[in-house]
DNA sequence: TAGATTGTTAATCGATTAACAATC
DNA sequence: TAGATTGTTAATCGATTAACAATC
């Protein structure tokens, strides 16, 4: 029943990280079974939409009964990839370096984080829940033996694009940039940015239209 | 030439940001005209597009020459709200309250953090970058007498409810979101989810993706 | 079986791209 | 003026929603 992967938008593929996390609060209240209708009322997207994006991956529901909502969470990890095993590397062990290295669901989602890597001697040497401090000009060497797959860039503008540059050297396959910057990467490289300066202007643009809509009435 | 902005789709807002980054990044270069050609080059959204775009807002270009950077910049800066000033609360004092605290752009851009709040009595009482970190049980006392529009939540999922419910009570007019849960609000208050898992999985998905191709050839 | 709900096709809606007259 | 490039309308494309036959 496995469909063609390779025609999936990547609107879809954006919405399946929340089913992921919606499924996962169904079986934590341990209910079993659930139709597109209930889910569509919980999540906020059509039901029809719903079946839409469940069906680029294959039929998992049952007419007249709905989706079992365990099966459905696995396959869901299974399609995200959340069964593999990703060697990550951080760049960066400031506040938001840190954040991520002790963020303990990703390494049970199997980012396996080897270590964090900083310029600043002050940090080097550190340990962020086992997870080592590594002086950045030793980051070659570090990679050398094993095979790294994400590479989170959480420095500052100025140093994101030079360590990209030493990231696709090593290489890795995936760039997760924190920084408010947009890097220049080769083709086959995946880039995925966390702009929280975007997201935070969004809101901006938000308050202002509304204080305006308020000022007008 | 301002137009009706009611009608402007998110996902024109959502690239605004990236325009705003850019041309600060041509001010610095110190280009002072740019056509929606050469912005398409750097940017990576058609010339077509970009025009769409900023004719949603007004008409800031000059046939035959292009754009002004500096004025479009601005105008850009005063659309998104930039010029306007937010008293902000960050709820949650770990790494990653402190890594936004310690971002300073945002005070440039009128973010003003007024202090973080917290449970833990072992981080009461901290200055970050000359913010307090406060008790989390004197929230309230604290936003008596002051107006605050945003509320960033840097708590785990379990707290994020709660948290998301007082600060609805102050009240806040918007809730910038980190935990990786989907928070119920009222329909009135502006909610911006930062899902970092999110993203990641996203990585996780093209990663394997990528992976099943190789093994394919 | 009857009721419920899926999987899937068709219709609609909205966003992006192309084209070009207006004009600097 | 001639060349360049915008602002804007029309055409296309893709994503969402509606509808319903299939079937559990």
């Amino acid at each position: 029943m496995k469909k063609d992967l390779k025609n999936v938008s990547m609107a879809v593929i954006r919405r399946l990280p929340k089913y992921h996390r919606r499924l996962k609060e169904l079986m934590e209240k341990d209910v079993t079974r659930i139709s597109s209708k209930e889910l569509s009322a919980m999540i906020g997207f059509t039901a029809s939409q719903i079946r839409q994006d469940l069906n680029c991956f294959g039929g998992f529901g049952q007419q007249g009964y709905g989706y079992d909502v365990a099966e459905l969470y696995s396959e869901i990890s299974r399609i995200l990839g959340l069964t593999q095993h990703y060697n990550t590397v951080i760049i960066g062990a400031g506040n938001l370096g840190q954040a991520i290295a002790n963020y303990s669901n990703f390494e049970k989602r199997g980012f396996h984080v080897l270590a964090l890597f900083e310029k600043n001697p002050r940090l080097i040497g550190l340990k962020i829940r086992d997870i080592p401090v590594i002086d950045i000009d030793d980051l070659e060497e570090f990679a050398e033996d094993k095979e790294i797959e994400i590479g989170v860039i959480c420095t500052n503008s100025e140093n994101a694009q030079d360590v990209a540059d030493k990231l696709v050297k090593l290489p890795v396959k995936a760039i997760w940039n924190f920084a408010p910057v947009d890097i220049d990467l080769p083709e086959h490289i995946i880039q995925e940015n966390v702009h929280l300066s975007d997201s935070l202007y969004v809101i901006s643009y938000l308050l202002k239209m509304q204080n305006e809509e308020m000022e007008e009435s």
